[in-house]
DNA sequence: CGATTTTGACCCGCGC
DNA sequence: GCGCGGGTCAAAATCG
């Protein structure tokens, strides 16, 4: 039963954040830059990148978490911009134009970053001069406390690589959706901070709906969060948040369903489109603030 | 037998 | 210009 319900409401400063309310938000923020170790990286500290979580330990308690959400400009700085121009490359070869086009046309196509123009536009003088057009899919990351790092979300994934990071001892996976015709990827990697806590970065939006529900009497809720998250990824395409990867647990963040603000039962927390790659590339509040 | 995972190599952009 | 790091590909191996 979801029954922490932390208060979600936007910024009154406009459409350009969210964030929960409550006492512990600043709490939260300290236990990610806790978490991230400061942000790591080696100096990237430019992505404009916000985002909060609440993990905590354990048995903290599941009210200490809300999700802090920031609406991430698509494209800041780091190597987010040259990956994808590289991802755009190899994709338009090797991917069926019908399967990409389809799906990434219609993100890239309502996509239109307002903020952040010059790095829009440079990323995309960089792509298109390669004749390539390709606007990074919004991306959301989230962080589980759980031993198994692949976790159930309802789709099925195919893993199409494995790297060593910088920052963390353990290696990321890539995963892609298995649909020929979904581009959503997604990437997993374990805190360097944490090695109990599984960071997973969904970027893109699946067109198809999932390929089975996980066992268990947990269905509601997955497709409870699945449709939300479908809701969602329709009303605030920047802000797509992806199902759960925990079938009891689904996280979600949607700044206009306030009856259905993010449950986040378990230890599964939602993060803001996270623009950069994973913990290296994760910015604290206070980061960005300098 | 088909699907998935593993793993090394390659490509690309960025920072120095 | 060079080196580094991230992301992806593709062939081989493994599994159901």
């Amino acid at each position: 039963m979801e029954e922490e319900r932390p208060a979600l409401e936007p910024d009154a400063s406009g459409e350009s954040s969210w964030a929960f309310s409550g006492d512990g938000a600043a709490a939260a923020i300290a236990s990610l830059e806790d978490l991230c170790g400061g942000g790591g990286g080696d100096g990237d500290g430019e992505g404009e990148i916000g985002w909060g979580l609440p993990l905590g330990h354990p048995g903290v308690g599941e009210e200490g978490v809300f999700p802090r959400l920031l609406e991430v400009p698509e494209s800041s700085s780091g190597s987010a911009p040259a990956v994808a121009a590289a991802k755009a490359a190899r994709e338009e070869r090797s991917d069926p134009p019908a399967a990409s086009g389809d799906a990434a046309s219609s993100v890239s196509s309502e996509e239109p970053p307002p903020e952040s123009d010059e790095k829009a536009a440079d990323t995309a003088n960089k792509t298109c001069k390669k004749g390539i057009k390709r606007t990074r899919q919004p991306r959301f990351a989230f962080m589980t406390k759980s031993e198994i790092d692949h976790l159930e979300d309802g789709y099925r994934w195919r893993k199409y690589g494995q790297k060593a990071v910088k920052n963390s001892p353990f290696p990321r996976s890539y995963y892609r959706c298995t649909n020929s015709k979904c581009t959503v990827k997604k990437r997993v990697e374990r805190s360097s901070e944490d090695p109990s806590i599984v960071i997973t970065t969904y970027e893109g939006q699946h067109c198809h709906h999932t390929v089975s529900y996980p066992r268990g009497g947990s269905h509601l809720h997955t497709a409870a969060a699945l449709a939300a998250a479908q809701q969602l990824a329709l009303s605030a395409p920047q802000l797509y948040a992806p199902p759960s990867p925990f079938t009891q647990s689904p996280s979600l963040i949607h700044p206009q369903q306030e009856q259905r603000p993010p449950s986040l039962l378990d230890r599964t927390l939602a993060l803001p489109a996270v623009d950069e790659g994973l913990l290296g590339d994760i910015v604290s509040p206070a980061t960005r603030n300098r």
